[in-house]
DNA sequence: ATTTGAGTAATGATCGATCATTGCGTAAGT
DNA sequence: ACTTACGCAATGATCGATCATTACTCAAAT
């Protein structure tokens, strides 16, 4: 088994998960806008499937709060606030700190992944990618979480769809980019060096990204 | 509309959920056993329904991590064990305290429902009914929850199923009752003077239920 | 003009049937 | 005996059709 790529799989897994894909670009490109409803068999005749696969690929986008629904009514697109936002980031502040605190004696100073992450978080914002910088950015703090060796906290945190929701904060509201490069380098350096504060450093790290654009630091 | 029960509907809302109940009790009562497959088309053919609201109830189960699948393979029971127990607990600590935080000037020292749910709790152990003691000790931690007026945070909460949870690890392997009433009085207490280490105490709290059978308190 | 209610189109919920994958038993081949 | 390939039953995944609820139109009644 040397082939390194067989062939591109033209229709690869469950036919759910491709459709979900397409609702979730087709959310992200803002094809479809808040508050509007996505008809399950308006998508099902557009994709030449049937209403059962995409019926289970809105669930999915409910389960990540992408879409809202009621018996009988369908689902729609959710209006999407500051508060979501806030909300979002007072969460994942919480886990990504226990994560950390977790991670520490798992990492055991080898911060290499880290490291990597960091570095291509550096290179895709001196390219000035940004669908590059969040996505390595996210892969950053999702390393953290996946090192806590705690099964259930790593699923909650992917129910976030922390990329998703990054990705759209910036398209439907035009948020700032937090993420950038320098602000990991306290967070790896404080797991390298294995601080007991290591979680109250990640915890206040990503609290901050909820918070007003930052204060004009010139005044004493 | 002065009529207290119109009449008990015979068949309330959708399909789906009435089966998501049935198996969710079949499931806290041991009618399947852990490993054991779920299959599609025999709970259809038992409840006299079709395969698709099976399929919806059983990925509402895969949300609260009671059964597992991989695709095309169905579901099975999954099959806990403590270091389930102990992830929830975690990572649930991390949560209430969290909420306690912010439910703290939300109550604004008005404590009358914990009050409420610490009475009820009291009651249920007096009268040595277990089932009923789970029941409002979720109900206090959930309304410290509600409380903190952060919709993803209570969202994620109960998305962990604890009061299913707690259930399971008392039958599955007879895990004692943490929950005792006099547990509560000093969270309440904290809740009452708006103590700013409200979250700490919860958060010591719930992580306590985790740990082992508590060691013997008579060693200085 | 406003309200009420029958009628209807749109669409979610559910159904019964079919397609496709998996698991397993069985037998030929070594 | 062990391995491999074939065939079949079980079952998840998907389909096309039907049932049931909702949202809406519009006209008659007030």
């Amino acid at each position: 088994m040397t082939e390194p790529e067989p062939l591109p799989p033209l229709s690869r897994g469950p036919l759910r998960e491709q459709i979900r894909r397409v609702l979730l670009d087709g959310l992200v490109a803002g094809r479809w806008q808040p508050g509007e409803r996505i008809v399950e068999r308006r998508v099902a005749a557009e994709l030449d499937v049937s209403q059962a696969p995409v019926r289970e690929a809105l669930r999915e986008l409910e389960a990540l709060r992408l879409v809202e629904s009621a018996p009988n009514k369908g689902a729609r697109v959710r209006d999407f606030d500051v508060r979501d936002l806030r909300e979002s980031y007072q969460v994942r502040a919480v886990l990504e700190g226990l994560a950390a605190d977790l991670a520490v004696p798992v990492f055991a100073g080898d911060v290499r992944v880290l490291e990597e992450h960091t570095r291509r978080l550096h290179q895709a914002a001196a390219a000035g990618d940004v669908t590059a910088q969040i996505r390595h950015a996210v892969a950053f703090h999702r390393a953290i979480v996946a090192a806590s060796d705690n099964r259930l906290l790593l699923a909650v945190w992917e129910s976030l769809g922390v990329e998703v929701w990054t990705t759209l904060s910036l398209r439907v509201y035009r948020a700032e980019l937090h993420e950038n490069a320098e602000d990991h380098e306290p967070i790896v350096a404080a797991f390298r060096r294995q601080d007991p504060r290591t979680g109250e450093i990640v915890r206040d790290h990503v609290l901050s990204y909820g918070l007003p654009p930052a204060p004009a630091p010139d005044q004493a």
